[in-house]
Order: C-alpha cells, then structure tokens, then sequence
RNA sequence: GGGGCUAUAGUGUAGCUUGGUCCAUCAUGUGUGGUUUGGGACCAUACGACCCCGGUUCAAAUCCGGGUAGCCCCA
C-alpha cells in the first residue's frame, strides 16, 4: 500500500478546509503562491486553460446578446474618479495609485482601475448623442486592481481579478432592467450548466449595493465551507453617473435625457476558484467536462516485450476518438508506474481515464475509469464510441446533481431568532422573513451580524416568496423573505 | 482594523529551548546509468537550503530589532 506520498493531499477538505485549498494549490498545480507581492499569486497552466475555456464562454454569450468587445486603459485620472461621490466613498481604501514615473512625481496621481465605470462613462458621454444610438453595449475583458485588507487567498481573494466587466447604457429604466435579467439569465446557462454551480441571484440589501448603483444584484454560491461567496454581479446603476459623467442622449421628442445604465461583472479567476473549491475532493480536481484543459488521458500499461502492440491499440483509441473532437492524450512517459499515473490525472479532475494493458488488447477490451463519480468500468472495443459519448452526456449534469444535493441541504428555514447562530455555525444558509432590505432595515442587519458574524445578503430575486413570519429580529411585520449566510 | 504564530534545497521536515558538535538531518524531487510497470516500483550515483537588512558575540540556522511574505484567530 502507498506510502505518504508528497504529491498527495494530506488533509481532509472536511476537516481542514484551509489547509486543503492550499495543498491543492501546489499539488494540482494551479497557482503558485510565492511571488513576492501580498495578494498577487501566479496562475499556473493546468488553472490557465480553464480560465481561458471560461472566458471565452462568457465572452461569446456576450457578443451573442449584442455586446460589442473594447479594451480601456488600465490607468484613471483621479479627476474622473471623484466625479461620482457614492462611488469615491466606496472604492477609495482600495485603490492603488500610480504617483509617478522615474523621478517624476505626476501633477495629478492615476488610479490603477478597481473597476471602469470611470475610465468608460467618461468617453460613453462623447459616444452617445442620440436614442438611436441606444442601447450602446459594450464590454472588455482585464485585470482590475483592489487592495484587499483580508487574508488574500488565490482565486477566491486576490488583489488582481481577472474578469470581464459589461457596461450599456440605455434610453429608459425598464430597458435597463431588462438587461439585468438578460445578465442573470447567461450567468445561470454559464454558472450553472457549465461550471456546476448552483447559486442564488440575490438583490442585495441597500446598505450593501455597489458604490453609486441604483440597485445590486449578485450570485452567491454556498461553499462547502458553509460560508457563501459572491459571483458574478450585475448592477442596475441608474442615472447618477451618467449625470456625473454626461451621459446624455436626444430623445425623439427632441428633449435631452440622461442615460439608464447597466454594468455586469463575471470574474472568470473567481468563479474558476469557486468551482475548484466546491467540486474538489480529498483526491483533487473534479472538472466539468467542458472546463477540463484535457478530457480524456489514456495510460498504457507496459510490460517487458509488449510495448508495441500497446502503443499501437492505444494511438488506435486515440485517433478515434480525436475524430470526434474529444481532446485526448497518451501518458506514455516510462519513468512513472501506472499507479502514479492514475493519481496524478484524478489529482488533476481530467473526467475520464482509459487503461489499456495487453490483457486488454488480447480480450479487445479496455478499462474505462470516470472521475465523476470514481467509477472503474470494463468496456469492450466496440462499445468504446457509444460508451465515451454517454459519459461526455451525463458527466456535466451528474457534476450539478451532486450540487444540486449539496445547496438544498444547506438552505433551512428559521422562525426564531434564537436557531440563528446555531444554525449558521452548523454552516447553513438561513431562510427567514426580515422587515425591510432598504435603509430602515439596517439596524435589524447589524444586530444579526453582530450576534453571528453572519450577513443579510438579500432577496431572492424574482422570486417573490411570501414571509412567513414577523421580522426575526425586530418583531414588526416583515415586507421580504431574507437570506443570511457568512460570506467570504 | 486588532492580536497571535511561522519562515531551513523545487516540496515537506530535523536542528533553535541551553550560540561552537552543522562546509546542516531525513524523505520526496531533479540529473545520469540499469532493472521494472494492472492503484503512487527498485538499485547505484550525483545535485540542491539556513527569507532580507541590521545588531549582540571570539563565534549566529540558533539570541535581539526592523522589513517582507505566509498561516491562524478576533472585530
């Protein structure tokens, strides 16, 4: 039986779920922690595929839903950036600023973008003129820069994400609000039929929206750690920044109107990192079948004298199955056992594993080995097409079910307010009724978070569920059917 | 934002309490040669480290101060 071996994971994900993540990290890997700046970790390539699979679905839906793609400058003028005051209070702590070059020190110091709202709305106002050139959509995909004060971790918490940011500006609010939903719909089909991640699109509460939106909506994903993480936002901005910024059009009747925007947010290295967070296991990677860098790895197994008619079944299988698009490849590096292989590719999440030894090619039969559910089949030659097509079928939606299974645990309804930190430290979602997601709901808020360290990330939206209860702090009548998680 | 802990080859570690025995332990890794291969093979041999800056001392991996980075806990 194996020894300790280093390439292992040595912890439970259960039992030390910090530990894990960050063993994961090195053994799988996927980042590379020790580059000497706070927060800034390398993305190594196994990660980097995937990301760039996500990116390029996002960025598809994007353009399919009339966006068109733009690149912004990476630095802002601290004159643009303090044209909208709610959006100023809110991102200053963390902006990094660019003060000078060689021994210059600029007049005016550069703001390395949080995020573009004021790099864009600054050309969007010499852009747009009139309605026709409305809806204006647009969208680029960048590195933006927030100085985070927590405990940075790669993916999940970093200091530099990896997204794209949407932004459109439309002639009237109901418009607007259509876009919203359009943003929501793609991050259901994307986050939810692609990287297996059940989540809820919440309208957070007013004193936790966006810094100068109207409205934010954002997906939180509930973690195995049972805390939620937030994913891709989108924010109904309204019209204070295109009045900061003179975003203004000519309507038909020949009045001048002030822009409705929009902005959406998908952060691919986030999401990514939540994907790897929820679907890994004490053996690795768990990888949907359209976000794994390699589908399908086939090992032989050698022995003295009969490599070749080994090597030649297995470049058979391979061409096979190349014709139809899987990606594939053939680990015959000698050096290692086909134990250690087996190990490293289930470390890696690559869905599906075929062994061919020469028992196999004498019985014209291989081993058919699949990462979704840890389940080793022997598949006669004839059926290898018909059977590999199943698995690529069912892979994906086996990967949501197990989620699927997993979310609806963790969401319970609570009337009182004793069964509150109770259940949040037993890492739960809480469902209960709450007086009111606007201002005068703050203080209810504040003492839930002060008694449990856990949050009222909002209304589920859409959804409109009826309370059940009087508000579970205050007592008085509840307006909305709240959820409350800790967050990461 | 506040507090605690940690830093030794690519990785994980021993040594630190009580400075000298350390041109630094063990495993893994990497290179070379050979035997192997159905769930992390084996033999031989080589390579590779005391986070950075300063201080104390005859002498620092070890003690002290600062920096940087990582981890944990609390707000």
């Amino acid at each position: 039986m194996a020894k300790d071996i280093m390439q292992k994971i040595m912890v439970s994900k259960e039992s030390d779920f910090s530990e894990w993540f960050t063993q994961l990290m090195q053994k799988a890997e996927l980042a590379d922690i020790r580059y000497n700046i706070k927060g800034f970790p390398v993305y190594l390539p196994w990660a980097v595929k995937s990301i760039k699979k996500i990116t390029n679905m996002w960025e598809t839906e994007l353009e399919n839903t009339g966006h068109e793609p733009l690149l912004m400058p990476v630095l802002i003028p601290e004159s643009n950036f303090t044209r909208e005051a709610e959006h100023i209070d809110g991102f200053t702590p963390e902006v990094f600023w660019v003060t000078g070059a060689g021994d210059k020190t600029f007049d005016e110091k550069l703001a390395l973008r949080p995020t573009s709202e004021t790099a864009l709305y600054d050309m969007y106002g010499k852009w747009i003129n009139s309605y026709n050139d409305l809806p204006f959509k647009r969208y680029q995909t960048c590195s933006v820069y927030r100085y985070e004060t927590k405990m940075t971790r790669p993916f999940l918490r970093t200091r530099e994400l990896y997204w794209s940011e949407a932004h459109n500006v439309f002639a009237t609010r109901e418009d607007s609000l259509n876009q919203v939903k359009q943003d929501m719909e793609i991050t259901h089909k994307l986050l939810y039929k692609k990287l297996s991640l059940p989540h809820i699109f919440f309208e957070r509460p007013q004193w936790d929206k966006f810094a100068g939106a109207e409205s934010t909506f954002a997906a939180d994903v509930l973690l195995p750690s049972g805390k939620v993480l937030q994913l891709p936002s989108t924010h109904l901005i309204g019209k204070k920044f295109s009045e900061a910024f003179n975003v203004k059009f000519k309507d038909k009747d020949e009045s001048e109107k002030l822009g409705w925007i929009t902005c959406y947010g998908p952060c691919h290295s986030r999401n990514y990192g939540a994907l790897i967070t929820f679907h890994g296991d004490d053996t690795g990677l768990k990888l949907p079948w359209d976000i794994a860098p390699l589908q399908i790895i086939i090992i032989p197994i050698y022995f003295k004298n009969k490599f070749d008619i080994v090597d030649s079944r297995v470049e058979l299988i391979k061409n096979q199955l190349e014709k139809l698009n899987y990606s594939v490849k053939i680990d015959d590096r000698k050096e290692f056992s086909p134990g250690y292989k087996y190990n490293h590719w289930e470390l890696k999440g690559v869905p599906i594993r075929i062994e061919v030894g020469p028992r196999d090619v004498e019985n014209n039969q291989i081993i058919i080995f699949r990462r979704d559910i840890s389940e080793k089949n022997t598949v006669s030659m004839n059926d290898l097409i018909p059977h590999i097509n199943s698995i690529k079928e069912t892979f994906t939606q086996n990967m949501i079910s197990q989620a699927d299974e997993v979310f609806d645990k963790t969401v319970i309804d609570v009337q009182n307010k004793n069964d509150i930190k109770k259940n949040i430290d037993d890492g739960k979602m809480i469902r209960t009724s709450f007086c009111s997601i606007d201002m005068d709901g703050a203080e209810c808020a504040g003492v839930i978070e002060k008694e449990t360290k856990a949050e009222v990330r909002g209304v589920w939206f859409n959804k409109n569920e009826e309370v059940f209860c009087n508000c579970i702090v205050c007592g008085k009548p509840a307006k909305h059917v709240v959820y409350i998680a800790k967050s990461h």
